[in-house]
RNA sequence: CGCGGAGUGGAGCAGCUUGGUAGCUCGUCGGGCUCAUAACCCGAAGGUCGUAGGUUCAAAUCCUGCCUCCGCAA
């Protein structure tokens, strides 16, 4: 089939690359390239990278809304594609433009919908500990993440996975579930299940959602880690500068006074690692990064690093 | 030209302001102690101090270019 994909970031690559083994991509829309970075260079985006590899048409509009892209979406409408993919795209399709391919326009999307509707299920599914996500490809109506069901494929999460990759693998897995539906939309078998009223949002992850909490229960903490890895990453403050916190393990207390504050760095050597007090119990922290320094192992970090036991985070 | 930090034996750091024999905590190797050890004791190896120039009697240290890594911000 001829299609148009619309998608952003690394996730979205993914899905284009399964389009491109088995149909014909007519353009690729992605968002417009931004500064960012270190030097605030203009970044062009993950999908637009294939794109332009396999010589594909890239357009990039700030929005698709009708007064402000007519010329866009005459251009859109031109291409002629049987189907729109849509994959993390980032921009809401209007009515208009979800009405021009005759087989309609499908969304990949990191969950088992109708739970997680939103920017950010892998992360959700993460931080609330979930042993079980997936996609879910749907037809796409007006309104974010509320189409009807095509199909659904689940993937276990396993106890030890930070985000990178349950990403890889849920994007690999997107990549599959497209390649499937579009086969029941080129057919006309494609389902439709309505996701039913149960649902719920995945919040947009920011920056101090990583500002760990050293009430909070070790399990809690252990999946913020895992979630917010390697953005907005986790992080604690010592000496007045932030530390990342890129993995922890729950463990055993050691003796203290039961009045110890949450946060209290409880050891700080190179046998027992580096152990601080939590709501519940205590977390080993066993890779961490400082300003200006990369991740390094807890252990090697303490080496050079004086930190005494009876601190505050 | 967005702001800032850093590159020193295998690892993490100090030394640089006030140029003048390369240091700390580990690791490695050898030996010792021990029923034994990741513990302890003794000893050893291992560094063109990112790179190219400059200043100087003398540069890890001062100056300039370049490379690489990282934090903020987006």
């Amino acid at each position: 089939m001829n299609i148009v994909f619309m998608g952003t970031p690394a996730f979205a690559v993914s899905s284009l690359n399964a389009l491109l083994s088995r149909h014909n991509v007519v353009a690729v829309f992605t968002q417009p390239d931004r500064p960012s970075g270190r030097g605030y260079k203009l970044q062009t985006s993950p999908v637009k990278d294939v794109a332009l590899e396999h010589g594909i048409p890239v357009f990039q509009p700030q929005t698709l809304r009708l007064s402000e892209s007519r010329e866009i979406r005459e251009q859109l409408k031109n291409l002629g594609a049987d189907v729109f993919v849509v994959a993390a795209y980032g921009l809401l399709l209007p009515k208009g433009v979800l009405a021009m391919p005759p087989k309609g326009c499908i969304n990949v999307h990191a969950s088992l919908l109708p739970k997680y509707r939103g920017a950010s299920p892998i992360h959700s599914a993460l931080l609330n500990g979930d042993s079980e996500t997936g996609i879910t490809i749907m037809h796409m109506d007006i309104e974010l993440d509320t189409g009807d069901i095509i199909l659904q494929k689940s993937l276990p999460i396993t106890k030890d996975e930070h985000f990178p990759q349950l990403h890889d693998r849920m994007a690999e897995l997107g990549g599959e579930a497209l390649l499937e539906a579009l086969e029941q939309i080129e057919n006309d078998t494609a389902a439709r299940i309505p996701q039913g009223e149960n649902f719920s949002y995945s919040p947009i992850i920011k920056k101090t959602d990583g500002q760990i909490n050293w009430a909070d229960c070790a399990e809690k903490i252990i999946n913020q880690t895992r979630a917010l890895d390697p953005w907005p990453s986790c992080y604690t403050m010592h000496n007045g500068q932030p530390l990342k916190i890129w993995r922890v393990e729950e463990t055993e207390a050691p003796s203290q006074p039961t009045d110890t504050t949450n946060g209290t760095i409880l050891a700080a050597n190179p046998t027992d690692g580096l152990i601080v007090k939590c709501g519940d119990t205590a977390i080993k922290i066993t890779e961490l990064q400082a300003v200006g320094k990369k991740r390094m192992p807890a252990t090697d970090y303490l080496r050079g690093q004086k930190i005494n036991v009876g601190e505050l985070f």
